[in-house]
DNA sequence: AGCTATTAGTTGAAAATGTAACTAACAAGG
DNA sequence: CCTTGTTAGTTACATTTTCAACTAATAGCT
């Protein structure tokens, strides 16, 4: 009965995972109709610019197939629109539109915030050493 | 584009959660074909013994429904068994079998060296300050 | 050029999840 | 006891996810 759930690594990760994305998944949810990987497909293109699928799937850790899900009702919902490239037509950029932009910065604004407010029961210092080792764990 | 996702924490969480149990979940799945709700209530009844299916819910934090269906599997694959409560006939005692116990411990010796493994390549500090930072934010 | 292998992305079917509505048992107040 | 409200757990249905098979385009080899 030595083993503890709670010191587990895996499930301590889970639960914290969990917990710290529940109430922003609710924002962009409520206000966008989006999923989660709807709303990390967003601020990817938001973040570094135009990409194809292939990109945002390596970056993010996503499955092709729920890229191309994501992607496809983002574009329905006029968040972002898509080129094929040139050079290899099996293969589209997919940009912001104009709305995509809107709601990306306004979900940023939102993600900055509720950060903040995540973190204002740890120090600074305490901030930079968890970002350290979960970024060591990846 | 000051905004970096690599630092926003429910990401990163995100992403260090699911690393860390990828390679753990591939044991379970393999092994006693369970997904991770069911390998949770094995976990909770090993390790806090006979269990309602309430008290799992709410010391894992799983909606009813998911332990339902996952008591219901791990029922039908003889993992578990359930008795109905005298006092109170709308709930009923979980309990492992004897097979479901030779699956925890098996689990468990897995899990152990599992995380031996992953926190390896930190130090007993970092452990400690990684687990409390967490548990902080659950 | 022609053949085979790989790659980007899509699609369909099966499995899992979320949500809400439901049943059965209990509880509390009259 | 009866009514009303609550609780444990299940079920039905819609939405998501997963997995494998598929199409279309390209790359590489001969």
């Amino acid at each position: 009965m030595s083993f503890s759930l709670q010191q587990f690594l895996p499930y301590l990760l889970n639960q914290a995972a969990e917990q710290s994305s529940l109430a922003f998944q609710k924002i962009y949810k409520d206000r966008y109709g989006m999923l989660r990987t709807e709303w990390r497909v967003v601020f990817h293109l938001g973040i570094y610019g135009d990409l194809t699928a292939k990109d945002i799937g390596e970056r993010a850790n996503i499955h092709k197939t729920k890229i191309s899900r994501a992607v496809h009702k983002l574009e329905k919902r006029r968040f972002v629109s898509r080129v094929k490239v040139a050079k290899d037509r099996r293969s589209e950029i997919i940009s912001l539109t104009a709305q995509g932009h809107i709601a990306y910065r306004d979900l940023l604004a939102e993600a900055e915030k509720y950060e903040r407010n995540l973190l204002s029961e740890l120090s600074q210092q305490e901030v930079a050493q968890l970002r350290a080792l979960l970024q060591r764990l990846i």
